[in-house]
RNA sequence: GUGGUCGUAGCUCAAUUGGCUAGAGCAUCUGCUUGUGGAGCAGAAGGUUGUGGGAUCGUCCCCCAUCGACCACCCCA
């Protein structure tokens, strides 16, 4: 005999029991409604990717240490992804030539890292991944971010919960270039002001001066600036005054949002939650207008951003937002006074399932009392017992559990109150 | 990858601080109750105290390792 084969899930990973399945599924579902009315399309990939996929673009540390990758069986080198803008941006350069620009995307896939696992970070989420492509501009940022706004509306959360930090990446690598720093040093300094707001004001100024002894924001204002900032600062400027005459007044410019990417090109920004109990960063995304040419195709300008399930919830729970699911269980109990009735009572419910309900059928011998009493504890709110009388009769009693409420009901009118009580 | 807290029944927790057979509530199952209710009563089942070593006359309790959960870093969603 060798061990027992654990049950519990893979280190950081959940398993989705049906109640848990049907409390994430209506939560896709809302955000799947709302982004069916923006005129969004779902696409889907396989969570397997070769691995160079990751290696140009995304952050260093990410790939480096973060990823699921293994040889497979062909001496391919696989990562299971880690995000799905490579995806996404892979597709689009391997259609490009018969997809109708702009696109409308957006998918809700798992993606896996291999991390400690701890509040609000485990190594597989779903992740709803939201994404136009093929359209530079102003417009587009402003739709996204208007989209990323209404998404969390839809869900029930109102501007005061939630606040949106708006930055540029392209003002940030003008600003550097502007302030003598190479490429690396761009990079360099970008991380660390990407912790600015974690370090002592002390801390900061020592480590800047090693990177340089510049002050690279000090070039976005006054003699310093150049004609790209300043156009760049105005875009920005522009989207946030924009967001407020179309009722987004939760939009907030802030110059040290850096976002983890290395393929973020222009617009970068972040949401993040408001109550002080909860105050982490909820999503974020950005404006990628390099990376479909990645795969040697022509450059595509795109913009999205991507909403962790694990987070979103946590912030649904913070703010008592948690959706109610139930629209898919059982609405009839279909009990059996006798076995010897189970297969009758299983064509009976065929039938009521061609016209539309949804149907449970006792197998078990258990009494009828004890029957009423399953459909009770499994949430399912109308119950008829089918057996010999009713067979001979063509009626049924259909009993209301949550009220004891019973009517009498000829089996053809069963199906329209089915229908009704939905 | 670093540091910390914690693992007892399916779940939530006890166990007089190292000393009798590890207990209770909820949940499950059976009976009272063979054509219709959640209550009540009676009963049953459920544990190698995460796992493996060690120290001790003796451990759920102490030590080491390991696995897992949680928390803070790192990083990020």
């Amino acid at each position: 005999m060798s061990e027992p084969i654990s049950t519990e899930p893979y280190k950081g990973v959940r398993d989705f029991y049906p109640a848990d399945w049907e409390q994430m599924q209506s939560m896709f579902a809302r955000m799947r409604a709302t982004l069916a009315l923006w005129g969004y399309e779902e696409y889907n990939a396989s969570p397997l990717e070769r691995a160079e996929l990751y290696e140009a673009k995304t952050s260093e540390e990410i790939v480096n240490e973060q990823t699921y990758t293994f040889i497979d069986r062909g001496d391919r080198r696989v990562t299971l992804r880690p995000e799905m803008t490579p995806t996404l941006a892979r597709m689009v350069a391997n259609k490009r030539r018969e997809l109708a620009l702009p696109l409308r995307w957006f998918s809700i896939p798992n993606v896996f890292r291999y991390e400690r696992p701890q509040k609000g970070r485990l190594r597989e989420h779903y992740q709803l991944n939201v994404d136009l492509v093929g359209a530079s501009g102003i417009e587009a940022d402003i739709e996204i971010l208007s989209l990323a706004s209404e998404l969390l509306r839809s869900l029930g959360a109102t501007e005061s919960d939630f606040i949106i930090r708006v930055n540029s990446r392209a003002l940030l690598t003008n600003a550097c270039e502007a302030a003598g720093l190479n490429a690396d040093a761009t990079r360099a300094y970008l991380r660390l002001l990407d912790k600015k707001a974690k370090m002592t004001p002390e801390a900061f100024a020592a480590a800047q001066a090693a990177i340089t002894p510049n002050d690279p924001l000090s070039f976005l204002s006054g003699a310093g600036s150049s004609p790209e900032i300043a156009s760049e600062k105005s875009a920005l400027a522009n989207t946030v005054e924009a967001l407020k005459l179309r009722g987004i007044g939760n939009a907030v410019l802030d110059p040290t949002l850096i976002r983890g990417f290395d393929y973020y090109t222009g617009i970068v920004f972040e949401i993040f939650d408001t109550n002080p109990a909860n105050p982490r960063s909820l999503f974020g995304g950005g404006r990628f207008d390099k990376l479909v040419a990645l795969f040697g195709a022509d450059p595509v300008p795109a913009i999205g951003f991507g909403m962790g399930d694990v987070t979103l919830a946590d912030f649904l729970e913070t703010h008592k937002l948690v959706p109610s699911g139930g629209e898919r269980k059982p609405q009839l109990y279909l009990g059996t006074p006798s076995p010897s009735n189970i297969p009758a009572a299983q064509a009976f419910a065929s039938e009521l399932r061609r016209q539309g309900g949804r149907v449970f059928v006792n197998l078990s011998d258990r009494a009828l009392g004890d029957q009423v009493k399953d459909a009770v504890k499994r949430g399912i709110p109308l119950f008829v017992a089918y057996g010999a009388d009713e067979i001979a009769n063509n009626t049924v009693r259909m009993k209301i559990l949550a009220t004891g409420e019973e009517t009498a009901l000829a089996v053809t009118e069963l199906p329209a109150r089915l229908r009704a009580g939905s």
